[in-house]
DNA sequence: CTAATAGTGTCTATTAGACAGTATGTT
DNA sequence: AACATACTGTCTAATAGACACTATTAG
């Protein structure tokens, strides 16, 4: 074996396909909360936690729907290839987004060995208006727990998708997420596991970070707040108790929301922290 | 373009160097508790939170310390591949070992692009008998927080290593940790950020899981499993409280622990948690 | 007036922080 | 006896949960 004198004459020398190289790809769980209006002029429209899927129309994973994403070019790195997919997604730019986990299993994908670098984008919807992409669709996620297993359903109101997985135990004092896929007919690749893997981090997150005002426009009632957190964390919180909670994040507008049939509600807009 | 009739099909077609493909490697920060004595048979022995480092024999970056990795290979997973290098690396098996963030710059590997996926395992040092790799060493590590930078000691008894990060602010709202170099010239690659994202990971994950456990032996006293809470914390606890705390996650075993100039301890192990 | 949400006051229960005190080994 | 840690009791402060009440609008 030569020995080199400097690094740039070993560089100069260096043969990176020694070995077999392999693909990386970024997948976005783009998330973001959806509106339905209820027949009765008084309530509140009800809330749904939403996911941005695609339609594959190519093989492999012809007609299955799959996470929005992309390769990682070659001279690009990873964060640059998620917001170039974001954008070509949802024309969107300067959104939140975080890494969720990278995938790596050998048989991930059926062509050749790609390794998936997922992330999660959280969205207010309402800054899309009919800009997104082709196949693109959003859907209502409902996650129901089972005895054990969980089922999460997604409902785009024309199509109705639905898998099952379960978490690994493998380790009691692990808190890593790991889903093992029970049952999936409707997404490519291991996009259910990204997807139950997802939910889990911003159900998490949502309770210690900040990142639900990603999801709501600049001013907001704090109903419509209480209810993002109600929809992710998928339970239902107390009004004083949220307001503690979210008094110290928030500064009241001088705008108010009125028309519907009830009292009037102040806007408020997010209190960035101090450091 | 060609059409096809079955996926099959078109994957016997398929060419996977269409596209300049890249590299992955495993990073992976050990970390154990070590203990120092103190030269008063009453006193407790010092820990200190560690690290396993390796000596770069090889440009590029020779002589600089890094974290032990490799590269994964093209029919092996990213988990595989992590648990391999970790029985080269300690000759342990079945450790703790849990995914910390994949890192993707374009240029932090100058030989080619290669996208690394770090790892954080917890092990006790106790269990490697004189069984570590040739050019490893175990580094203390030493946080200290400036006015507005982080500056970490590595300290491996013969050799101190030393550099500075700064938390990215990037977003209020977000809590992903982002580390930017402020100082480095004893760490090759990126392994300064990933140090500092790994400490910061197991600093908070203590607080809210069993990880821990990992740390200690199989039975421990109340009096060592504090420490390492301190340790890792980086700042002291009151007694009733901890053991308010962790004493759900315990139970006591017959043995007592002898021997220090002061009443004896009894010896725990942990409990795990009933579903 | 009514149904619905907006918003607040307050009591209680639980959890976290602090400190003081007792117990028991080794030298 | 003295020191250092082991371990517990209890008071207090802070936080979270629960419920009841008032306010205000469109229809």
């Amino acid at each position: 074996m030569k020995t080199y004198k400097s690094e740039a004459e070993f560089l100069k020398d260096y043969d990176p396909n020694q070995f077999e190289r392999l693909s990386l790809t970024t997948d976005i769980l783009i998330f973001s909360v959806s509106s339905e209006e209820v027949n009765n002029y008084r309530k509140l429209s009800e809330k749904f936690l939403s996911v941005l899927l695609v339609k594959r129309k190519d093989y492999p994973f012809k007609d299955k729907w799959c996470l929005p994403g992309g390769f990682v070019g070659i001279k690009e790195s990873i964060e640059e290839a998620t917001k170039r997919v974001l954008k070509n997604e949802t024309n969107l730019e300067n959104i939140y987004v975080e890494q969720l986990y990278t995938f790596g299993e050998v048989d991930r994908d059926p062509r050749m060995r790609v390794i998936s670098t997922s992330h999660v984008a959280l969205i207010d919807k309402n800054l899309i208006k009919g800009n997104l992409s082709n196949n693109a669709k959003w859907f209502h996620v409902v996650p129901k727990q089972h005895k054990d297993y969980l089922e999460i359903i997604l409902d785009s109101g024309e199509e109705v998708l639905s898998f099952k997985v379960q978490k690994k135990i493998s380790d009691s004092m692990n808190s890593d997420y790991r889903y093992e896929v029970l049952e999936n007919n409707d997404l490519a690749f291991d996009h259910a596991k990204v997807i139950a893997s997802g939910l889990e981090r911003i159900k998490n997150k949502i309770e210690y970070t900040d990142i639900a005002f990603h999801l709501v426009p600049e001013e907001f009632t704090l109903g419509e707040l209480q209810q993002i957190y109600e929809v992710v964390l998928g339970k239902e919180l107390l009004d004083p108790a949220f307001r503690r909670i979210i008094k110290e994040k928030v500064e009241k507008t001088k705008h108010v929301q009125t028309g519907g049939g009830h009292r009037p509600s102040a806007l408020f807009r997010y209190k960035k922290k101090e450091l």
